[in-house]
Parts: structure tokens; sequence; C-alpha cells
DNA sequence: TTTATTTACGTAAACGTTTACGTAAACATT
DNA sequence: AATGTTTACGTAAACGTTTACGTAAATAAA
């Protein structure tokens, strides 16, 4: 609020505002002279549109949101970071707001933004949300991409990993380690996310002739330690000599666990969990992890989002599905 | 854009726009009975005011930006949150901003944000900044608050953490621990924050008289690699028995320096960082962590901030302190 | 009953842009 | 010389709110 608005700019060159606003965006209908004249006036009064005004008048915001549930959290932070990156490259400003899981929460941050807010939105649907109904109707209102947790039937552009083969591939290298008795830590099972996870699970169990057993199904809560008990439970009762976590957050709870049950991971249990943690090769012992490539999906969506406001994308409803690495650690080395 | 504008709920209740106006703000110029039918024709229609139109007429935006150098942080992505929470209760907007430490891109976001786009900012100054001149020139025009990497000379609300008592005791723990060559990874000497880390360093070792010696220094540069060569040859060449981080960047590279050159820890070197981990704990071994409360930070910075946009807080040049907690672990043990 | 006050609303201007439309001057075409 | 076109700008309306000001009707005070 430098206090230096586009009239008084217009003042200062004895010129109209309609003028210094045409030579601002460089019109052709502005003679080089004046543009000249009127760009370095804006530098010398360090004159910034105001972008109410701009925005009012243009209908467009040049501003998108990001609704996940957390924002200390890696992945999502990280997915953050390649959305403003390509948000700065197009001069676009980014909103945060954390549903902390809650889906009400998130349905009113949504029910606030259509009003002219934003021009986009990229979500991560919560993990309590199970109707899509709403969805549904605000995606003819304006564009919405979803990444990574996406709900299974709307018709809508979709970022995701490959979920499915992620957990079957992890499965699987828990077979080839041996593992009999494999338990699964399920997250998100609301969403098409969490059924991919488990159903690549099962497939894998499945393929390699393994009953699936439902006490081996761990459903996450939302309370931390109800999770942590729930996991000790699971490891006394069960004594499952792998384990797969299909969500980050499960994965310290499971090295607590087993530390209070005096369990050696790998020796005793080997340990798989989805997570972008930095710092999974220096814990003891190192894990192995389903690493979501995160910043680049956050890159992928927003990359669309512009595509889409650009006019220039045309599928409604594709699902661009970007691979996870499983990285082998100390969590599930073999002897 | 439901399509639903003031004009239109106004038509449908048959009454004038500024009387559908008053009545959504509650005016005490409007009946009960008014209110209540204009109250259900909004809720109705899905009416949500143009937020571009209302900012314009109200010269607010009920919008914060919040500036840091990456989201991708432990430290910083806790301070959002923390930051999102209070802005959330009063219904105000969060715009996020990355510098990735670079000074221009920093000022070019500032220079953006001086038309109104916000009512207020966050800021955390990047490592390359040395400059705080546009700073003292912006604070005469929106509200400014910087937290935990502030300058020193700088007439404007500060939220720090106590920078020189967490080093100086985190120094002294080293030395219980019977160090007696101690070296100290330098960040943010550009700013009062790594200043101040420094000074309770230095302090720490003159009270127990220990002589500073130089070369046990090491300054962090922009390249991963680059400080991980340097801290692998300061280990080489000066041989500490004890490492102080002043920044979390610099703590795993010690960890690889160490497996790399197949020194224990904590038996040949101990560690302590400054670090805002989860997983600190369970790294191996565990590592002693100057904790700063990011979250709180973020909490206090944006009530501030507020309190400011009410006119209810006067000091202008306040600088708040919250305490680190030095968390002993593993990589501090001694035998 | 006359006048003052209060209540409950409407009218119109303003916020700072952008842009459709208009136009005088310069230039080109016949 | 008369007409058409282009260039370079100005005028005014519009975007959707909010609010100062005005006012008719209802109520209170005299």
């Amino acid at each position: 609020m430098s206090g230096i608005n586009i009239k008084k700019l217009a003042l200062e060159l004895n010129l109209s505002a309609a003028t210094v606003s045409r030579a601002l965006r460089d019109s052709y209908e502005i003679s080089t002279e004046t543009k000249q004249k009127v760009w370095a006036m804006a530098k010398k009064l360090n004159y910034e549109p105001n972008p109410s005004a701009s925005n009012l008048r243009s209908q467009k915001s040049k501003t998108i949101a990001v609704i996940i549930p957390e924002v200390a959290n890696n992945f999502f932070s990280q997915a953050i970071n390649g959305i403003e990156e390509i948000a700065r490259t197009r001069d676009y400003h980014v909103l945060i707001y954390q549903t902390h899981e809650n889906s009400e929460t998130e349905i009113a941050f949504i029910q606030r933004l259509l009003s002219g807010r934003v021009d986009g939105i990229l979500i991560s649907i919560s993990k309590e949300t199970d109707d899509n109904q709403l969805f549904k109707e605000i995606i003819k209102d304006i564009p919405v991409i979803f990444f990574d947790r996406v709900f299974k039937d709307i018709d809508a552009v979709k970022i995701t990993t490959d979920d499915y083969e992620s957990t079957y591939n992890a499965t699987l290298h828990l077979i080839d380690c041996g593992c009999k008795k494999i338990a699964y830590l399920m997250g998100l099972s609301n969403l098409e996310t969490g059924k991919k996870r488990i159903d690549g699970y099962t497939a894998a169990l499945n393929d390699n002739d393994i009953a699936y057993k439902n006490e081996l199904i761990m459903a996450d809560c939302t309370d931390d330690d109800e999770n942590y008990q729930q996991i000790k439970k699971l490891l006394i009762t069960e004594k499952p000599d792998g384990i797969i976590s299909s969500i980050e957050e499960l994965a310290l709870p499971c090295y607590y666990a087993c530390k209070d049950l005096n369990l050696n991971i790998p020796a005793d249990v080997k340990i798989i969990s989805f997570s972008n943690l930095k710092t999974a090769p220096l814990l003891n012992p190192s894990l192995t992890t389903i690493t979501q490539p995160a910043f680049e999906m956050g890159k992928e969506a927003a990359t669309i989002l512009f595509k889409i406001l650009d006019k220039k994308y045309f599928e409604s409803n594709e699902t661009l599905i970007l691979k996870s690495t499983l990285i082998k650690r100390g969590s599930t080395r073999c002897e």
C-alpha cells in the first residue's frame, strides 16, 4: 500500500487511467513512446496494481488453493513445495488450508472458496471423508485436481501413485525374505488410495498361496496412542514376521512397539512403510520404504491445473499415475 | 462461482442490495424479521460474498502471507501449522511463499505483496539476506512479524527462541560429557539468529576455559555435497570430540560422515543439533537435539499479527523469546 | 395535534481496475 | 478534394461489495 494507484499514476503522466492500464499490459493500442514513459514512472513510483480491483474486474484471482490434511507432514510439505514452484513460474499465489483429517472442516473450506477467491483447487482428501457428493457438485463450478488421496467414482483429474503395485511389490519383497505372516496396517480405507493399497497386498498373498487373515489387518484410528496399543497387541497376539504399513504415521509406532516388546527388526519382524522420511536411512534399523514422489506429484498436479486454466487440457477425468519407489533397507534385511 | 451475488439475492428477496449486505453483517439497522429472511435465502442459494469486491471496498484482504525459505522442512512446516491454526480461528486465509534462501526471490515476493493483497506478513528471513534496508521500508507500509530468522537492528516485532542460551547449554552439556574439542557448524551467520547461536557457544567455551579455535568452526554453504565434504574434512583434520550443529540441515551429513569415517557416535564424537525431526529418538544413535517450539512460534507470530491488525498491540519492536528444549539422547551419551 | 425521534429501509457513490465504445488526428486511397 | 483507414488515446461503464446519506413510516414527546 504505497498509496499509489493507477489514477495517480495517470495524473502524474498526464494520461488517462485507461491508457496507463493498457500501456502496463503492453497493448498494441499504445505508442511505444508512451509505454516507456508509463513503465518508467510505474517503476519510479513503485506502482503495484491492486489485486482486488484486478480480480474483481477480470474475474480471475491468480490464486490457487491447496487443501490437505496436514502441512507438518513430509509427504504434504514436499507436495506443497512442488505446487509452489510451479505456481511461482506463473505468478500465481498459493493458499494453504489444513483439514486435520476433518471432513467438516474440509467442506467449510471448499464452500468458502466457491466465490472467486481462487481459480482452482488442489486437494488431498481427508481420511474421514467418504461422501463425495459435494465434490461432484463443486467440480462443476471450479477446476479441482485430486492428488494422492482420491475418490473412486468421480469424474475429475487425479494424480496418484501406483498404490496397488507398490503394496504388491512390498508384499512380494517380504515374502521373498521368507515372511509367512504379514500384517497390514491399513490407512485411508475410505478412499480409493487406501483400497488399492490393500488390494495390492491381498493380491500378492493370493499369488503366493498365502492365506489372507483378517486378524493380521489393523485399521488405523485417529488417536496416536490407540494406534500404538493396537500395534503392540497385534505383535503380541498374532506374532507377524512382517508388517506393511500403508501410511507413514504408523511406521514409528511400529519401531517403538518392537523396542518395547524386545522384538528385533528385522530378525523377528520385518517392516516396510509408505514414507517420505528423509531420515529413513538413518533409523535404527534403517527403514525400508515405499517412497512416493511427493514433490513431483505436487508439480504435476499444479501443471495440469494450469493447463486447465489455460483451456489447454481436455481430458476431464484422466488419472495420472506416478511411480513410487521401494527402497530396501535394514528393516527388511534377509539373513 | 455459483453465479449468485448480492444483487440476485436482493432481487429474490425484494430488497435492495444495501439491505441484504447489512442484514448479512447483522447490522442493527435491519429488522430481525428481514435478517432471518435474508439469512435463510443466502443459505438456500449458497451465497458467498465475492472476496475481491469485499476487499476492494473494505481495503482489507482477510489474508496473511507467510514467507519462508522452504516448506518441506520440519521447523517451517510446523510453524505454518501453527499459523494456519490461528488464521483459521479468525477466518483468515494464508498465502505461502518459498524463497529457497534466495534474497532476490524474497524481495520480489514482498514487493508484490505491497498492494493490498495481504493485511500482514510473517517472515523468516533467507540465509542470504544481509541487507535489511528494504525491510525497514516495508514495515512502514504493512505489519510484518519476523520469526526465528530475524535481523538485529530493525524496529519490528520478532519471535525467536533463546538462541544464545540454547547453544550455551548445549556446549555446556558437551563439556560435561568430557568434550575438549567442540566443533561448531555455523548457519545463518548473516542473521541475528545465527550470531546469537555462535555467541552462546563461544561464551560457554570461555566460561569453561576452553580456547576458541577458528579451525573448529565450519560455515555452511548452499551446496549439500560441499557441506558434507567440509564436515568430513573437519572430522579428519581437527578430530573434534563434539559437534554442535546450529542448523538441522547439517545433522544428517554429520551422521553420514561419521559412518563413512568409521567414527562412533557418541564414543568418538558427540553430536548435538538444532532439529525438529520427529525421528530424532529413532536415529542410530538417537540424536540429542535443541528442539525449537516451531508450532508455538507460528501460533505466537500469528496471534501477535492479529493483535496488531486489531489495533490492540502497541509495542512496535518487542522481541518475544520462546524457549527451546535440549533433549539429551544417544548421540551425547557419556560412558 | 404538532413536532421530534427512531426504525427500517433505499439510493447512489466509492473502492481500483479493465475494456467496449467513441473520436480526433494523421495518413492513405480514390 | 472527398472518403476510408489506422493510430493513439479518452470516456464511461462494469466487476460485487459496503456505507454515507437520505427518507418515509412508525412511534414518542410536546
